[in-house]
DNA sequence: GAAATAGTGTCTCTTAGACAATATCTA
DNA sequence: TAGATATTGTCTAAGAGACACTATTTC
């Protein structure tokens, strides 16, 4: 019945003969500021025609047919609006769809993730500027009180990253080039919350292959550090086993 | 400009004042047959006004917002027109969107994958019963005809599965219960298309703790092995290690 | 008893994890 | 030289992979 050409006469563009979901892209922004994993969140109008007047919400808006070529067009077309950061990391983290999710109907979400150096961050200005916001991702999901079902989302994605972590070489684009590997231990650490040995890691990481040296950091104090680049700034390396065999990971 | 909020009067739900890109849900279902790993593809119709007219696709089509009350709810209702099976493993595998990938218009598909027993499988009968078909994967993803951007889309749901194959429970749900250990190895290894070791195999899945005993399987010839239900039919162990740490993983 | 398949035992080698030791900078 | 941080080395124990061996059925 619903067959993708069980209708002949769907085929007008703007007026179709049966009722579309809402399609939509949610950006969920992730950064290291302070120690501690970050997320960026938009404050959502008041107004009592606006659905969660005045409730803080992911990045995203509707689909805009005419300028998106994509779906990961849009979601970077939101990114750079909220933060003005060009190249990030982004990643597809699935899609949520219900007729209930949203009160204006029907609506489907198509939700990225993407992971922003600390030091890159510079909030987009202008009008809405005290709409936008870091928040400690930790507060964040005890409180659960973001608006659509984004309190979900931000729980998967949150899961999501702590579970790659694990495995991958994902800390490394919250860093800026060039960075070190104490650096990146760092990384490791906040999002994990938990210490990681730092000769082992040293050891995993440069074994994995996906660090180009680029000279000692001049100016720090104490010893300096060799400084590394992504030989790949797009595509995160796998590891063959997570850093604690005794406590597998339990997510996807 | 495109936020969500933007613009006021985008609440009427018929008729909204931008135009909406469609949406639909496609399904990949994956079985085991004669040893070999399939997928389940349907014929598109023949006529002027159809996209891609009796080219192979995969079972899908467009949310009915009366019908379906979430996307998940969608694909298993294609799922089980096709294939007649109730409850089989079904996973998101993402999402694909853009201006060109049906030639009707902007189009956004969630995508699910599912995985069913082989002795399960009973096609839908009825009128259009010849238009549906388990194809080798292999052979499918070699030939690159299918319909809109599933060839794409099919790759992407090979590699996933191999992938977590590599690592996770994922083949059990490919046998009815019960099922014996080497009836599982066997999966793995269509799926992986290598051998696998049985002492290793056969440790690591016990110690998993996923498998409960189910009595022996009467009947057959020589030895009778041991038969094993799922503690949980729904979501999959994973496994601290990947099967071949020589050769890790390079997928997601 | 032979054939076939199910299940177990043993050995080796890799490697993670813990922790100790050394190196290089600033003050 | 003391303090701080970077980097390397060593030891041990757990676990994977390889492969040989035993067990239980049918014919």
């Amino acid at each position: 019945m619903t067959d993708r050409s069980a209708q002949p006469g769907r085929r007008a563009r703007r007026s179709p003969e049966f009722p579309l979901p809402y399609t939509t892209v949610d950006v969920v922004i992730f950064t290291v500021l302070d120690q501690a994993l970050q997320v960026l969140l938009v404050q959502r109008p008041d107004g009592a025609d606006e659905p969660f007047p005045g409730r803080w919400a992911l990045p995203g808006g509707f689909v805009d047919v005419a300028l998106d070529a994509s779906l990961e067009d849009c979601a970077r077309r939101k990114l750079v609006e909220k933060t003005a950061v060009a190249s990030p990391y982004l990643e597809q983290l699935g899609s949520w769809g219900s007729a209930t999710r949203d009160p204006r109907g029907w609506s489907a979400t198509h939700v990225y993730f993407a992971l922003i150096p600390g030091q890159d961050v510079m909030l987009a200005k202008g009008a809405n500027a005290a709409n936008v916001a870091w928040f400690d991702v930790d507060e964040v999901t005890q409180k659960s009180g973001l608006a659509f079902d984004h309190d979900d989302i931000l729980q998967t994605a949150v899961e999501r990253l702590r579970s790659k972590v694990e495995y991958t070489s994902l800390p490394a684009f919250l860093l800026s080039e060039p960075f070190t590997l104490p650096q990146l231990q760092r990384m490791y650490e906040v999002v994990l919350g938990r210490p990681v040995d730092k000769s082992g890691f040293r050891t995993r990481m440069l074994a994995a292959g996906f660090l180009k040296e680029a000279g000692y950091a001049a100016g720090e104090s104490n010893r300096p550090a060799m400084g590394y680049r992504l030989a790949d700034r797009h595509t995160p390396v796998i590891f063959p086993r997570t850093f604690s065999p005794r406590a597998p990971n339990t997510n996807e």
